[in-house]
DNA sequence: TCGGCGACCTGACAAATGTCACGGGGGCTT
DNA sequence: AAGCCCCCGTGACATTTGTCAGGTCGCCGA
């Protein structure tokens, strides 16, 4: 029997997938959390075998539950079922410790043995979505053009860039002029947009 | 016996909600499909009691499919079941003949009484929802305003915009002035993130 | 110890953006 | 017919944005 344990923040996805998993017969949900913040404490309480985590969550996203998770609890597998399948976050995921990365398009019948291949201690990974992280590569951004960046995403003026990140206005435009240049943008929105695709930010 | 289809792009969520809903003995999945154009034919082909229809799908989206449907098939329900709780597309979904609006971080189990009300023909509203959308109201945009905040999402340049609506430049900047001016914004970036999390695009 | 790199700043410049006032035309209702 | 609203356009204007060239500082590896 493998004992799972399911965090997605989508009450409605939790509960049809826990239906989904326990339709198997070696497979049991032994608990479900809506938050990253609630991932540790519920694999303390009921030691899973496997973690099926969502990337975007409230609280604490997917990739920091995964890394706390593996630090705490080494024996205890993390496989990340996402809705988007951006490059970075495989990558991140991967080197927080995931043993699988899951698209949600993928068909309903391949979960079931992507977890039980996680549990045998194998890695699970959509092949087209290794190639394009692969070809997308690691993120170009230096620490702080990624802040800049992702402070820019909301719409904000550079002068409100500034003023929240404690910088000179100079500085900002410098920051994303050079984010513009190395997402081949030609724009701030641009440049946030092919960035996020890449999962970047 | 209640027959049911689903329509959700994202094939894991839909063998889930499958799995959810077969397991209530009144409930009977009978078709799934995975693209907003495929609904019709399903439709007249399986002669579902309700249809369960995601609003974000490939090709024809949730809410012109629910148009098609009501349409051809008045006598088939349609129960919206969406990731985003956006008031403009709960307006807009009702408008379109649909009989009830569930988000997905609804608690699982009440999924099923939903499916049940609509059958009989009630509607069901997420309450929380709807006082928003009242809040938010109708779109404030003329046509034209939406179509050119629309063209403005991906992050193209005025001059982007006008040759692919075939417009002067300057029509564009005063459609988009009128738009930042409707939604408060200081900007076509703030302009468009508000004017989507309303549902108004 | 030196070179390279990233973070930070300044100043200046061209280009893009947002705003305003002002038109004409068409469709709608009163 | 008059009034209203939307669409489309023009021209001018101030502001913002993106780019470039320069410079300081601290860190790290060769």
């Amino acid at each position: 029997m493998i004992r799972l344990l399911l965090a997605d923040d989508q009450a409605l996805v939790r509960g049809a997938l826990s239906a989904l998993l326990s339709l198997e017969s070696d497979l049991e949900v032994v608990a479900e959390v809506g938050s990253g913040d609630a991932v540790l404490d519920a694999v303390r309480q009921h030691c899973p075998d496997v973690v099926l985590m969502d990337v975007e969550m409230p609280g604490l996203d997917g990739i920091s539950g995964t890394q706390q998770v593996r630090a705490a609890f080494p024996g205890t597998r993390v496989l990340i079922v996402t809705t988007f399948g951006r490059p970075g976050f495989l990558r991140r995921a991967m080197q927080a410790g995931a043993s699988g990365f899951v698209v949600k398009d993928t068909p309903a019948a391949q979960l079931a043995d992507a977890v039980r291949r996680v549990h045998e201690g194998l890695r699970v990974v959509d092949p087209a979505l290794a190639t394009d992280s692969l070809v997308a590569g690691e993120s170009p951004l230096t620490p702080r053009e990624t802040e800049v960046l992702r402070a820019a995403r909301d719409g904000s003026s550079v002068a409100g860039i500034a003023s929240r990140l404690f910088l000179s206005e100079g500085t900002v435009r410098n920051h994303l002029s050079a984010a513009i240049g190395k997402t081949h943008a030609a724009n701030r929105a641009e440049a946030v947009l092919t960035a996020e695709s890449n999962g970047w930010l």
